[in-house]
DNA sequence: TAATTTCAGTGCTCACAAGCACAGTTTCTA
DNA sequence: TAGAAACTGTGCTTGTGAGCACTGAAATTA
C-alpha cells in the first residue's frame, strides 16, 4: 500500500541534486515543498495510469520505478526506467494530453507528488528552469528515437548487451573485478525492456554467462567483461 | 543540387498556417523573414547528417523531407517525415546536441533556413510560441514511445498496415471509393519506415491487394478498406 | 513452517521474416 | 532515345526467436 508520509522538504533532499531542480533557487523550493506530498509506495504499487489524466507530476525521491505501455494483448513493454531525482509525468503534464504509458514501483520507494499548478508556476517564473526542461525533454526524445532504431535493427542478442550496458552505467556498483547491477528486475522486466520473450532472455543471460561476458548469483547480473559486451553490439 | 531563390516572407507563406509559427505575431515574422534563406533542393538532397553540429533550424515550405538514422552495418532506419510546415532539426538545437539523424529531401522541395540566433530569439520573446514548442517536442516524444513499443510488439504485417493509415491519414487525397497516399516513397523507403527488409514490404503489399484492403498502382498507394486495415493491427 | 504463488530454467516445435539470386519493369541521364 | 541504373517482383532456403509444456527453485503469505 501507498502511505502518506512526513513531507521531504525539496531544499534539503538528497536526491534533488541529480534533478532538474539542482539549479533552481532556495525560496522557489520551500515555495514547491510547502504544496507538495510525500508518499511511501511498496513494490508493485501502481503510481500513474496509461490513458487517465495527470494532476501534477511525480518526483522520486527513493527507489526505481518503471515506466511501461501494455498492448492489446496484454504485453507489456517498458519504456524507460526511474531513480531517485528523475520526474516522471512531465510529458503528459506539459503536452496536454493523457498519460501514454503507466508507471509502477519495483522495490519500496518514497516519491514526492508535485500539483500541476505549482509546476506551471515554477516553469512561468523560472526562465533556467524552464531552458533546462525543455533540454531535457529534446535528450529524452534523441533517446527514444534511438530505442526505435534500435528496435528495427538490432537482433535480440545485441539489444539484450545494449540494455545491460545502459543499466551497468546507470545502476552498476563497481565490485573487484565486475560491476553489479543493482536494481530488482526479474527476467520477464528485462524480456519488457528488450522486447522479447522471458525464455529468450533466459537463454541469452545464460549464453552470455557461459561466454565470460556477465555472472549470474540469484537475480543479480554482474558485468564481468565491458568491452565483450559492447564489441557484440556493433559487429557479429 | 541546391540552390538559393528569392525568399518567402514568412507572414506570406502559406505553409505558415500549418506550423508552430501559426500564432506569432507579424511583426516577429517580419523580422524572421530577413534574417532567413530560402533554398531549393532536388529530390536526394541532403538537408543535414547525424552526428554534425546544427547551425540552425529548417521550416519546410514546399515538399517532403525523411529523417533517419543509418546503423553500422548501412542500413537506414525512417525516424519520421516531415511536410511543408514542419520545423526539422530543433531538437538538437534545443538539446545542445549534435543531430541524432539525418534528412534528406524525398521530391522537389523548398526549405527555409532560420539561423540559431533567430530562433533563440524568437523563442526568448515570444513565451506562447515557446510553450507551443514545448508542447510539440512532448507530444513527438509521446509519439516515439509509441513506435518503440509498435517495433516492439507488433509484427511486419501489423506494422506496415499502421504506417498506411498514419501515411493515409497524412497524405491522403480522396478518390471515388478509395484513397490515394500521395508521396513519393520507394518500397525501400517504406521497408525503412516500418523496420523490415523491401522483400518483405513487396510480399505484404500484394498480400494486403488481394484482400482487397489497398490498391497498387505503380509506385501509388490507394487505401480501399480503411476499418480492414485498422482490423490488422488490433486482432490479429 | 507448510502451502501457495511467483519466478527461473530447459527441451521441443514451428512460423515469421530475412537474405540471396535472378527476372522484369520503370525511371534517369548522357 | 538508347543504355544504364534504380526499383519492383518472385521463388527458394535458412535461422532467429516465439510459444508451449513442464520441472525445479525461490519468495510470499497464511
Amino acid at each position: 500500500m501507498s502511505k502518506k508520509v512526513k513531507n521531504i522538504p525539496c531544499e534539503l533532499c538528497l536526491s534533488r541534486k541529480k534533478s532538474l531542480l539542482s539549479g533552481v533557487p532556495e525560496e522557489s523550493l520551500c515555495k514547491l515543498s510547502l504544496n507538495k506530498n510525500t508518499l511511501q509506495h511498496n513494490k508493485g504499487q501502481l503510481l500513474f495510469m496509461e490513458g487517465t489524466q495527470p494532476m501534477g507530476l511525480f518526483c522520486i525521491s527513493e527507489g526505481r520505478v518503471k515506466v511501461y505501455k501494455t498492448d492489446d494483448a496484454g504485453k507489456e513493454q517498458i519504456i524507460k526506467l526511474a531513480k531517485e531525482g528523475d520526474f516522471l509525468g512531465y510529458r503528459a503534464l506539459l503536452s496536454g494530453e493523457t498519460y501514454s504509458a503507466s508507471a509502477s514501483i519495483l522495490d519500496e520507494a518514497k516519491v514526492c507528488f508535485i500539483p500541476k499548478s505549482s509546476f506551471n508556476e515554477l516553469i512561468s517564473k523560472d526562465i533556467d528552469f524552464q531552458n533546462r526542461l525543455m533540454q531535457a525533454v529534446c535528450h529524452d526524445l534523441g533517446i527514444m528515437e534511438q530505442k526505435m532504431a534500435d528496435m528495427a535493427g538490432k537482433n535480440v542478442r545485441q539489444r539484450l548487451a545494449t540494455t545491460l550496458l545502459m543499466l551497468k552505467s546507470t545502476y552498476g556498483i563497481d565490485g573487484d573485478d565486475e560491476v553489479e547491477i543493482d536494481i530488482a528486475l526479474t527476467r520477464e522486466d528485462l524480456a519488457n525492456i528488450v522486447g522479447t520473450a522471458t525464455e529468450s532472455i533466459i537463454r541469452l543471460l545464460s549464453d552470455f554467462k557461459k561466454e565470460g561476458l556477465i555472472n549470474l548469483k540469484g537475480k543479480k547480473i554482474s558485468v564481468a567483461n565491458e568491452r565483450g559486451l559492447a564489441h557484440e553490439i556493433d559487429l557479429l
